[in-house]
DNA sequence: CAATACTTGACTCAATCAGTCGGGATTCTA
DNA sequence: TAGAATCCCGACTGATTGAGTCAAGTATTG
């Protein structure tokens, strides 16, 4: 029941980019400057993120990364499965990578009824939440009197 | 966002000392038979549940394992935490593990926020949840036909 | 062409996981 | 009181994962 520093850092970048989102791309030394994050290990995370069609990115001088999809189309559920693997805590109650454990009849098992609620919740919560909700709670929990230049994540 | 095979053991070993609390007291090699459990494996895992409170052992002969409180008394919220940390996802959501991290503002940041209702679906479950819950539920998934003696887990 | 970014793959170092193993300490029973 | 059954304890191993680091390469723009 852990993110991982890389899904942490992965969801830090994503919102940079969804506050900024636009035509224009924006550097990973930003993104690591701004948010605390060793950069060469951000590579790494955006490079993964791009390969898994969350970001697309443009070399050169004016370089730099930007969201694929639109924020309101990346649900942290996706981002965390990429990244993470399975929400379930159990394999045998997840519903995209399922796996059979070791006990003797799951049909029956109460462990895997209780786990199974836990998957639920879990993923009720990710699945509903959008990049783009981060971005609304980014700006609500700022608050209405901030330069709008100056927004912390 | 991960329960251990050591976890997953310990609970199906709690829930086989819930179903047959009592004055007497199992063997490991009993629970390790039944649960498709390694034996050796199933001793650590025990004695770690016997220093943290949760089971009392008696040597010798007749010697085994027994439920230490009540299995109403024992929520899987307790056990879990015991045995892999926090329940929350990140540490700084943490109620009992606090720790801060790398982000600039943690009071707006967005990502916290979210976790911080992860761990609370999480939590709702778990905390809601006692041993002697998962034995009512295996009474209710084994249907009222059954052997009592026969129960699965 | 030079400077600036992203790209790729390999590499390290430490920690954690999932067990295994040997031998010791207790307790019951004959 | 011996011996068998049990739990007790610490050390050990081998594989995997986590968190980065690094070097050299490729594309883009001024």
């Amino acid at each position: 029941m852990k993110l991982s520093q890389r899904g942490e850092y992965a969801l830090r970048a994503l919102l940079v980019m969804g506050m900024n989102h636009g035509p224009g791309v924006i550097r990973i030394k930003d993104i690591a400057q701004q948010q605390n994050i060793p950069r060469r290990f951000l590579e790494q995370i955006l490079n993964d993120l791009k390969s898994a069609g969350f970001v697309q990115s443009k070399r050169g001088v004016a370089g730099g990364y930007r969201l694929q999809r639109g924020p309101g189309e990346i649900s942290l559920a996706d981002i965390i499965r990429h990244l993470e693997g399975p929400l379930a805590p159990v394999g045998c109650v997840s519903v995209n990578h399922y796996q059979r454990c070791s006990c003797p009849d799951e049909e029956k098992c109460a462990i895997r009824s209780v786990m199974r609620e836990v998957r639920q919740a879990i993923v009720g919560v990710l699945e509903g939440v959008t990049v783009a909700h981060l971005c609304d709670r980014v700006r609500d929990l700022q608050g209405p009197l901030e330069n709008p230049l100056d927004y912390v994540i």
